[in-house]
DNA sequence: TGAAATGTTGGGGCG
DNA sequence: ACGCCCCAACATTTC
């Protein structure tokens, strides 16, 4: 049995579901400790709104600690070091935490568990942020899966996740524990106040994302296979960016929502596919550590993308004359999210309308998204792109207009981000660049003043991606 | 988790 | 009654 033991906290603010903390919960003595280390993050350092996010899940979390009877640590600096100077202080014999598998976290742990060994400190990992050990799931070659189907099928085929483990209602004591450094040191607020959309929106914290989850699973979740697909309804789970930082369990998740297959099997499996594709992107980008910053299928690093500032601005300002992609890109900016169809419609617009690369849009999503997660995001830029695992094809491009109508059919999603669209009628405001200038006059819309031209003609745009792409993508299909 | 082009079918108008 | 055409609706192919 441990004396005193260190609860190394990394992506998983909460209490209940936590195998790291079961297993620390049993020393006499625990000093729970977040480590905030940019340096360590390779190419992807925490991005605005995840720093925004951050500071208050990290207020919400010292908070429920000290209602269990312990302190929150925060220090900064590089983890290995800061880690074996804390157990020498602190007279640690064991240090507890739960697995990321990103590269560059991965890469951290590795120094980490070297210095403790040099120490002789014992310490133990754990898998406590997905349903599946990324390692663990292979083919029937030992190969890892590269399709999302064949990879949901052998998991579904495993032992269901472990039932969740409760919070403890009482941690061991901090007796002699540093005090750290404090939040504000660390410089996680914006400078300027951009963050009254995302106040608005969001409650970062365990709290929160508890009740995030009862909500859903009594709600939505009975008509999430269509009610996901609208974005101007609150249809989908929203437990993104508290997954992103562990502030709820994957197995809580799971479990709870499988208690409502009885009454909704066909929904409750949709959703619970979703969390396995949570899974799957983090399988992938564990074998293919390199797809983040690279496609996958190596054919398509010499691809010829356009180099186009101008191009790339009015898409992340919203300001593409197509308004649901101009919707969705102001969502992302005033409240941290962007609805999941509308995602993959910005997405498809940015490589193949605009032919810009995807690495610039899963840099801007990083930065804009509080749900962003590194495997999620490397996964879904290359299927846009048609480059990665399991992609959209080269030749499927979304059609703006018809998505927004199929999906936004009375424009309550691009009146809502789109104001001054608010008055066009329902027949011109998914395509007011083919809408007569008179009655979009009426509507107290001028092209070009009030709202932009289109920054590309769909049917031309198409063409062009269609063209550009089709040696590439031919020669991908069939290797 | 696409969209457009092309092909097929069948009802209805018409001489 | 019959053949012809048009076109919508649906299916299939192609990108």
């Amino acid at each position: 049995m441990t004396r005193r033991a260190i609860w190394w906290i990394r992506r998983d603010f909460r209490l209940d579901d936590n195998p790291a903390l079961v297993r620390a919960v049993q020393a006499n003595a625990l000093l729970p400790v977040y480590i905030h280390s940019d340096a360590e993050e390779g190419a992807w350092p925490l991005g605005g709104a995840q720093r925004w996010w951050l500071a208050r899940s990290l207020t919400a979390f010292a908070s429920s600690l000290e209602n269990v009877g312990s302190r929150l640590t925060i220090l900064q600096g590089e983890a290995a070091k800061t880690l074996v100077d804390l157990a020498r202080q602190f007279d640690v014999d064991e240090v507890v935490w739960n697995r990321r598998f990103e590269p560059a976290a991965l890469a951290q742990e590795r120094r980490v568990e070297a210095a403790l060994d040099a120490l002789q400190i014992s310490w133990k990992a754990f898998c406590g942020n997905h349903l599946f050990d990324p390692e663990e799931v292979a083919t029937k070659e030992g190969r890892p899966y590269q399709v999302y189907t064949p990879f949901a099928r052998n998991v579904r085929a495993r032992p269901a996740p472990a039932q969740p483990k409760p919070a403890p209602k009482t941690l061991p004591s901090v007796d002699g524990a540093p005090n750290g450094v404090a939040l504000e040191s660390l410089q996680l607020e914006p400078r300027i106040d951009w963050a009254a959309g995302f106040r608005e929106q969001w409650i970062p914290g365990e709290g929160a994302a508890l009740v995030r989850l009862r909500k859903f699973t009594s709600g939505a979740l009975a008509d999430y296979p269509t009610g996901r697909d609208q974005p101007s309804i609150d249809g989908s789970s929203l437990l993104s960016p508290h997954l992103a930082f562990g502030e709820i369990g994957i197995r809580r998740v799971w479990h709870t929502a499988l208690q409502s297959k009885i009454s909704s099997p066909t929904s409750t499996d949709k959703f619970l596919a979703e969390l396995l594709w949570r899974d799957f992107a983090t399988h992938v980008l564990y074998h293919f550590p390199s797809t983040d910053l690279k496609p996958l299928r190596a054919e398509y690093a010499r691809f010829p993308w356009r180099n186009d500032r101008e191009a790339l601005r009015a898409w992340q300002r919203g300001q593409t004359g197509y308004p649901l992609v101009d919707a969705g890109m102001r969502q992302l900016w005033a409240t941290g999210w962007m609805h999941n169809r509308v995602r993959m419609v910005v997405a498809s617009f940015l490589v193949k309308h605009l032919l810009l690369p995807w690495q610039e849009g899963a840099k801007w999503f990083w930065d804009t998204l509080v749900d962003a997660d590194l495997a999620s995001n490397s996964l879904g830029w290359q299927w846009a792109a048609g480059s990665g695992a399991d992609a959209a094809p080269y030749f499927r491009i979304f059609n703006p207009t018809s998505q927004a109508e199929k999906f936004d059919a009375d424009a309550a999603y691009i009146r809502r981000w789109v104001p001054e669209l608010a008055r066009v009628p329902n027949q011109l405001v998914h395509a007011p660049f083919d809408a007569p200038p008179l009655a979009l006059r009426a509507a107290g819309i001028t092209l070009g003043l009030d709202y932009p031209h289109a920054i590309v003609e769909h049917t031309k745009a198409r063409e062009r991606a269609l063209a550009a792409l089709t040696a590439v993508g031919k020669k991908g299909a069939t290797a």
